[in-house]
DNA sequence: TCAAAACTGATTTTT
DNA sequence: TCAGTTTTGA
């Protein structure tokens, strides 16, 4: 045990070894987190005060989850199926596998993923005849999530008027919709795993009875939902020890709510905070720069990193003419820094938006530099994928609508949309699902193509009944056709190969898990596959700041830091906006471990226009003395043109830098008028844009 | 039934 | 600008 322990800071032993009572531990970045985490289930079980089956920790990610099984076990045996380690949706669909009856469910219920929830809610705005322009699909699925993760139902939703009548009624609809196909969204899995732990009193006490100990990581990213989930199950007592860091909340747009920090305080009366200040990764300017810039947000918990390592280099600021001038000085940059012996793998591009990376990946490309980008297409997003999981679907649940209708004809076999329209009408008018429909006949002209499927669908259940999983994918992958399908593609080629990929995946599932469709099918929808850069190869690292959370590098370059883009201009009117905005540039900093580079742009492509902006309020709130500008004083190049070709006597150049008694700093965005009269539009970046007489500016 | 043409909207995203 | 979606037309 000395073992386990040795090696912790003060802090982090104290964190570790806390007594069963709530704690809130806040650590910063770099701190040293996911080590607590798991020092502390590996020191709970070693002394004996739980087994692992009175352990709960919950995480965001199914990477994090991951790491954290690994690195407990890398401490201490442990039984992964008796400790209780995964996301919130993958606790909450084991629970619900267990206790499908509770919770009103059918056991064959099917997980449906954000797209199929939106092929959902299409369907049923079609067939309910219902105006998709006055209602758009995505708003109603934001509407029914939204409400979700604040644990309404439609009765406890409200409704004033017409509209508002409406969507509560399309919510209705839209539960009777998943019920009738036995199908739940992701935050279904949540409410409805809070309400059976809510409504079910002996279930309830005996988790609360049986969870001693719940461990939460990145706790600020929790939402309502999760936080009444976390207070149900450990309202019995437990000893709730939630990590977070309120400065590296990012996700409020997708409903988490730093808030919970607070309330967690409050209502779970925790008296032990623990502060996790000192830091492991980043030399001292960077630390710096990152504490400066995040002490401008207000109604912090508050917190100040600090490291033992030396001040190390200043942060290199580069700013450049042009987005397509910044892209060549970084891909320079990167070279050199390669052949200095830093891997590729050690570099990071980081930007707030995907659109930045276009110009970065030209420049890359052209200089030849290996990259890799994270978030492209998972493996079980993949098409041929989306298929194969669709036939076993329909074998586990034929009621899944949306499964069937994506393979009825596909591979084609002469069921048009004619026949399945006719067939969802009648599923429709009847109360029932397709499959139930297409068993009954009707189908008109096409009756017989749709018998034909049904016996294939039929055929492949009585099958499955005696194999085991990767048989059953195999089956369902030969009698439906894909394979014939993909064989006669000449392109179809990587296509086969992930569709041997999901046999293989499927064997591997029974390894570890268990021999059981619905399983398989639960695990493919909670974890879609990660899309991250296939390891071995040495490759620049490409992506947004929201991605690069949790991630560290030796060298980090952080792009784009102008006024509308970081902050970005849909998120800078309102405080909170900034202010998670400003959160979003600390993370990108505390990235780094010993290079920053941060890098703007004086004009740059977007939207098909050239943008002209002035460097980001964030970059002036990094003190002078931790920077290092690399070209300070650069004279804008020829990517600032005028206007017209026949340029106007009063000199006004596009670009240009001017500057206002009241405004300051600005820079000219546009112009209108000529002779006396000139009208100037010019972005004042935090001051806004402005229209204004050309007398009130003066040239800088 | 498919491909070309027209249209639209563009911040961040895991489960 | 450009990618994704929907409409149009042969």
């Amino acid at each position: 045990m000395s073992n386990l322990l040795s090696g912790l800071n003060p802090e982090q032993l104290a964190a570790v070894t806390l007594p069963a009572v709530p704690a809130l531990i806040l650590a910063g970045a770099g701190s040293g987190k996911t080590r607590v985490l798991t020092t502390r289930i590996a020191w709970l079980m070693s002394t004996g005060q739980v087994s692992a089956h009175g352990i709960l920790a919950v995480t965001f990610t199914n990477k994090a989850s991951k790491e954290m099984l690994l690195r407990v076990g890398a401490q201490i045996p442990v039984n992964a199926r008796s400790l209780w380690i995964g996301t919130f949706h993958g606790l909450c669909n084991r629970l619900l596998r267990m206790h499908w009856r509770d919770a009103g469910l059918v056991e064959a219920f099917q997980i449906m993923d954000s797209a199929e929830q939106l092929a959902l809610i299409k369907r049923l705005l079609k067939a309910l005849n219902i105006d998709d322009e006055k209602y758009p699909p995505r708003d109603l699925a934001n509407y029914i999530n939204g409400n979700k993760e604040e644990g309404r139902r439609p009765a406890e939703v409200e409704a004033w008027d017409e509209y508002t009548g409406m969507l509560k009624q399309l919510y209705e609809e839209y539960e009777r919709q998943c019920r009738r196909e036995g199908v739940v969204d992701f935050a279904e899995l949540l409410l409805r795993c809070f309400e059976l732990l809510r409504d079910n009193a002996a279930l309830r006490e005996h988790y609360q009875a049986r969870f001693r100990y719940i461990l939460v990581d990145e706790f600020q990213d929790t939402n309502r939902l999760q936080y009444k989930w976390l207070k149900l199950l450990g309202g019995g007592g437990a000893a709730v020890f939630a990590v977070g860091d309120d400065d590296q909340s990012i996700y409020a747009f997708r409903g988490a709510n730093v808030g919970n920090m607070r309330d967690f305080e409050r209502e779970f009366k925790v008296d032990t905070l623990i502060r996790l200040e000192q830091n492991y990764r980043s030399q001292g300017n960077i630390l710096d720069a990152a504490n400066v810039l995040i002490a401008h947000n207000r109604g912090r918990l508050g917190k100040n990193l600090w490291t033992q390592e030396a001040a190390g280099e200043p942060i290199r600021v580069f700013e450049a003419a042009s987005d397509f001038e910044e892209a060549q000085f970084i891909v320079e940059e990167v070279r050199q820094l390669n052949r200095e012996g830093r891997a590729l793998s050690d570099i990071a591009l980081l930007y707030r938006s995907n659109a930045q990376s276009r110009v970065l990946e030209h420049a890359l490309v052209q200089a030849a530099v290996d990259y890799r980008i994270y978030g492209g297409l998972r493996f079980y997003e993949r098409q041929e994928i989306k298929h194969a999981l669709a036939y076993l679907r329909l074998i586990a649940n034929p009621d899944d609508d949306n499964a069937l209708l994506r393979v009825i004809n596909f591979p084609t076999r002469g069921i048009g949309n004619r026949t399945v329209e006719t067939l969802a009408e009648s599923a429709r008018a009847t109360g029932t699902s397709i499959w139930q429909a297409a068993c009954g006949g009707g189908a008109g002209r096409s009756a017989a193509s749709v018998g034909r499927f049904v016996l294939m669908i039929e055929g492949m259940r009585q099958e499955a009944a005696g194999l085991t999983l990767p048989e059953v994918v195999e089956i369902a992958l030969t009698q439906s056709g894909l394979l014939e399908l993909y064989r006669a593609d000449k392109e179809g080629e990587e296509r086969l190969e992930n569709l041997g990929q999901l046999v293989s995946a499927a064997a591997v599932f029974i390894k570890e898990y268990e021999d059981d469709i619905t399983q398989f099918l639960a695990h493919a929808s909670l974890e879609a596959g990660d899309h991250e850069a296939a390891p071995g190869t040495d490759a620049l690292q490409l992506m947004t700041v929201h991605a690069a959370k949790g991630l560290e590098f030796g060298a980090v370059f952080i792009t784009g830091l102008e006024e509308g883009l970081f902050p970005h201009d849909n998120s800078a009117s309102t405080a909170e906006g900034l202010e998670e905005e400003r959160r979003l540039a600390y993370v990108a900093i505390t990235r780094a471990r010993q290079r920053l580079y941060i890098t703007l742009a004086q004009s740059r492509m977007l939207h098909g226009q050239t943008r002209f902006s002035l460097a980001s309020r964030f970059l002036n709130e990094i003190p002078e003395n931790l920077l290092k500008w690399l070209n300070r004083g650069y004279a804008p190049s020829s990517a600032a043109k005028p206007l017209s070709s026949s340029r106007p006597d009063h000199g006004l150049r596009v670009g240009q830098n001017v500057e206002h008694a009241k405004f300051g700093k600005g820079v000219v965005v546009n112009y209108d008028g000529d002779g006396k009269n000139v009208n100037v539009q010019v972005n004042f970046g935090a001051q806004g844009v402005k229209w204004l007489i050309l007398s009130a500016l003066l040239p800088r």
